[in-house]
DNA sequence: GTGGTTTCTGGGAGCGTTCACAGAGCGTTC
DNA sequence: GAACGCTCTGTGAACGCTCCCAGAAACCAC
């Protein structure tokens, strides 16, 4: 296969020094000679030289890697915009700390198992857990090996780590009451993702700002955050009860959906049919009207969670962390 | 920090075997006696081993892991749904063959040096590069240490590696022929991210399809494949020409954003204008009417690549590989 | 019984590092 | 001039595993 690499010996010969002097050389350590430390560098040059990291964390016992796990379903990876951001914001927080973010997706049981593999194997110092289902075994596993570990999301459930999450039942809460502020009187909603905690800590908002009103038969429910759900889920709502002039959707791209249909359907947003979402995605904006919806911090989730992982790792207590979520008002409501 | 974790020895101390036997059944190897290895099985779950992966790559000298590396601007890993699917075919041609998807990301120098000292440490036996620019450094960095690679599409200037792709020039042209078709006499285009091979073929091909009648101030220019681009670009080609009927996206959320900026101009499609994209990505579907597009096989293009690697890893030769676009015809032109 | 093959087990060597310790050299202080 | 402290270097011993060889044990055939 590939041509032998150059060891630290190959260094320490062709430097006319030992091992010990060229591994304090390329760890950057103090009681070395000006001399020593140009002859070692020379060498490294000469041979070309680089650190085998697999045997430096064998000795070391750590890995400065930390696994990001990504347990979603295909149409997700794509529909989800904040996927994304929890990934860019874990990798700053990372970054900044000198550790490598290492992103594992699980697609199948297959991929599980192996994932649960790499995981203990000793190749990552700990992980952060995005989008667990309510017991998911990769999360259990994690706890179990006893990896220092953080999840974006709490899902019920799951072994008693510390996770950075927003109030997703007093965000949902906050934006069904701004929408019935605004008079309407007959509000729906199209649920989603209920084998989830956002999911359902959504509809409790939802329920719990309705109060009286609540209207069971008002509530649609598809398994995933998608347009496609949104869409559907709006014709079913407008079947059930023509005279309904409120929508709350699970999330942007549901919101999306339901306002193609809404408007299909010859229905006038926000004048008939008042309508708010949930992320502040990318999709908010791209609607026409603009999309009411709740700001949901994605990037400060994943870098607050790889900093609860960084925390536990340094043995610092780390605990859940809830962020604020801002309600922000525009044109569809 | 962590408990020390039970190690090989452990397991043969409790089983009261050898080191070697233990690793023969832990590696499912031959020439085990069934007595043994109950003996050992039963010992590995009494201590609670779990092999060390670190120091099994060590002798090895093979980590059966494959890194992705994504270097895109952060907004594109929200808008690009190509990305995600590239991400899951890899995934899935890795999975089979039993090696770990690795994806690294790329938001800043410092990640840059980081993940080029995880390539080279030994922690990955090969590496796929999707959407380098042109002269990437990192793809120099792959290059240069010699571990197997493959890209995702080819830029210029990067170094001799297979790669899979698609023919970006063929496929523009073809699907402005088919717009040219139409009857349209007054066409443009909206290009993007010409600092990539796949912006700068697609322009190529539309000029290509354009021949004669190619007008250089019907096409105008943004760095990346996003709405924003699109919905900027089409209100600027309508103050350069209102007579345009015909408009070429370079890719399908380029085409969404045209199609807002049309719509809210007043213009009917595809009645008034014409407009198709590229990817075939949800987009596609999501707009009214649906997009006429170019079928990218994103899925296909990760897995292809995934295989290139492999190949290398077994020794075989493998060459680039081009693979197959269609045009899907639909509402919008 | 002898010789040969096959099955099974044990243990030394080594993968490429870091770490701890010993010791050399040199300057400073009492 | 002895004692002490610094700076600098070399080396043995790990880290946890696999590989390979030697040899024991079992079986078969003559």
């Amino acid at each position: 296969m590939r041509a032998r690499r150059a060891t630290i010996n190959d260094v320490a010969d062709a430097a006319g020094l030992s091992r010990g002097t060229v591994s304090r050389v390329v760890n950057g350590e103090k009681y070395v000679s000006a001399e020593a430390r140009m002859a070692v560098e020379a060498a490294i040059a000469q041979v070309g030289y680089v650190r085998n990291t697999a045997a430096r964390n064998l000795v070391t016992q750590e890995s400065r890697a930390i696994g990001l796990i990504i347990h979603e379903p295909h149409s997700l990876l794509f529909e989800d915009p904040n996927i994304g951001s929890i990934l860019l914001g874990a990798n700053e927080a990372l970054s900044k700390a000198d550790y490598q973010l290492v992103t594992l997706i699980i697609d199948s049981d297959r991929d599980s198992r192996r994932v649960a593999d790499h995981l203990r194997g000793g190749l990552i110092d700990g992980a952060v857990i995005v989008s667990a289902r309510a017991s998911d075994p990769i999360a259990a596993a994690v706890a179990d090996i006893g990896l220092p570990a953080a999840f974006v999301g709490h899902p019920d459930g799951t072994p008693d780590l510390p996770y950075a999450a927003i109030d997703n039942v007093e965000a949902a809460r906050a934006i069904t009451s701004r929408l019935l502020g605004t008079g309407r009187q007959r509000v729906g909603m199209i649920a989603s993702a209920l084998d989830r905690d956002s999911g359902q800590d959504r509809l409790a908002g939802f329920r719990a700002a309705m109060g009286e009103r609540y209207d069971p038969r008002l509530v649609v429910e598809y398994p995933l955050y998608t347009y496609a759900a949104g869409f559907e889920g709006m014709q079913k709502l407008l079947r059930r009860d023509p005279s309904i002039d409120g929508v709350f959707a699970a999330s942007d791209a549901v919101a999306a959906g339901a306002m193609t249909a809404l408007q299909e359907a010859g229905r006038r947003v926000p004048e008939d049919v008042g309508i708010v979402g949930f992320d502040d995605s990318s999709w908010a904006l791209r609607c026409r009207p603009q999309l009411s919806t709740v700001r949901q911090p994605a990037g400060l989730l994943g870098t607050t969670a790889a900093e609860l992982v960084l925390a536990q790792l340094m043995g610092l207590p780390s605990s859940p962390r809830v962020l604020e979520t801002v309600v922000m008002w525009r044109g569809s409501a």
